[in-house]
DNA sequence: GTCTATAAATGGATAGAC
DNA sequence: GTCTATCCATTTATAGAC
């Protein structure tokens, strides 16, 4: 109670900081740190694209590390709006999964996406807790999502999965697969949509068949 | 003609460049890029691991650039060194792709090629034609010797592979998977080596069974 | 009193030249 | 090895704005 209320004594006290200044600091920080890495970005260029002092920048945000975690956390979020899957198991098999492929990949290559990749790779061994931080709030929950939906349209008997994590995991390694290997490493040329289809189409297929079902057409053997 | 006489000249003038300097700083520059990054690692602690003078680094590699181009395509052409999967023919279709698997994802694993894979995505955006050395001269080779190998055992009636390139890329992707993804990221715990077999056999399972061999056991349906 | 901006300064590290 | 010119993160000085 009484911490709150210094708390509030002291926020009411003299001019209080300026959201727009924080936003513009945001917006820079992040744009300079995905381009440049975090050894290549500078406090110096990041308020000097900010538009603010360096001294705003410093009473906002620390120091560069705090700086860095900010941008990295906001990042993560932004990416973790799942939309939900329920509608996609009205589809056959073989259209909901490639839908979910195709959202999946769109995001992995994602231009934005990848530099926040190749950042947190570069910067892994020096930023532990960051790299903890990106997984689970990347990959983690999105091979959640993937792991309910088969669990459930197996229910649905579309096929047969005995261990959906373990089957999300394989459908996340099949769907990054080199596509995004050659993305992370910036290759050109960059997969047209056309190709991103037929791989994500080709992931499917090798899955379904894996599963009981042939997802195109009909069944080789005597299945139900 | 007389450029190579020049050359020579040249070559003789002086004192000639000590290659165990050259063989010292090479092996310190290596650590010290992996262990650092590119921006990371100064030309001041590679001249003070190696035991020499800046000069004589300088003068033995030109410049920082191509020092880690030197680097970089000295630990590609390390790591590229497959043995014949010939003899792999010979054994059952799950035990040779077991091997092959082990075998691949056991070099992703290592320390070292983790580190290197970091500094590569890292500096990618800043050193394009090595991150194009890098790929051609690792996940590209491997992935053509896969897709020998599966060409040649589905020629022996081992499974039934119509696009082996394709084929190829698949499982390299599902072995890769997580724990690559994982290492990448250095998150604890690493994969102990059963749970890196595990991982393995799974991926042959699902590759096994999408293409028509059960691997394990004995056929479900009436095949041969 | 606290925010902001400009500006300069501190203290250290750096690539590369001599 | 030393030197130089540059760059960096961070702090401090000075002043005006709320």
């Amino acid at each position: 109670m009484s911490s709150a209320e210094l708390r509030q004594q002291r926020a009411r006290r003299g001019r209080p900081p300026d959201p727009d200044k924080r936003r513009a600091i945001a917006r820079a920080a992040t744009r300079i740190f995905l381009a440049r890495g975090f050894q290549g970005a500078s406090m110096d260029a990041i308020a000097r694209a900010a538009g603010v002092s360096k001294l705003t920048l410093y009473s906002h945000f620390g120091d560069k590390d705090r700086l860095f975690q900010e941008i990295v956390r906001a990042r993560c979020d932004a990416y973790n709006r799942p939309e939900s899957y329920d509608a996609l198991l009205a589809l056959s098999p073989r259209a909901g999964l490639c839908r979910i492929g195709h959202n999946f990949v769109a995001l992995l290559l994602d231009p934005e996406v990848v530099r926040l990749h190749r950042v947190m790779v570069g910067e892994a061994a020096r930023h532990p807790k960051m790299a903890e931080l990106f997984f689970q709030a990347g990959p983690e929950r999105s091979a959640a999502h993937i792991s309910d939906f088969l669990r459930r349209a197996s229910a649905l008997g579309h096929y047969r999965v005995v261990d959906p994590e373990l089957a999300a995991e394989q459908l996340q390694s099949l769907w990054k697969g080199m596509p995004h290997f050659r993305a992370t490493l910036g290759l050109r040329p960059a997969p047209t949509p056309k190709q991103i289809a037929a791989h994500v189409e080709a992931s499917v297929d090798l899955f379904l068949r894996a599963h009981g079902s042939d997802g195109r057409r009909a069944r080789r053997s005597g299945h139900p």
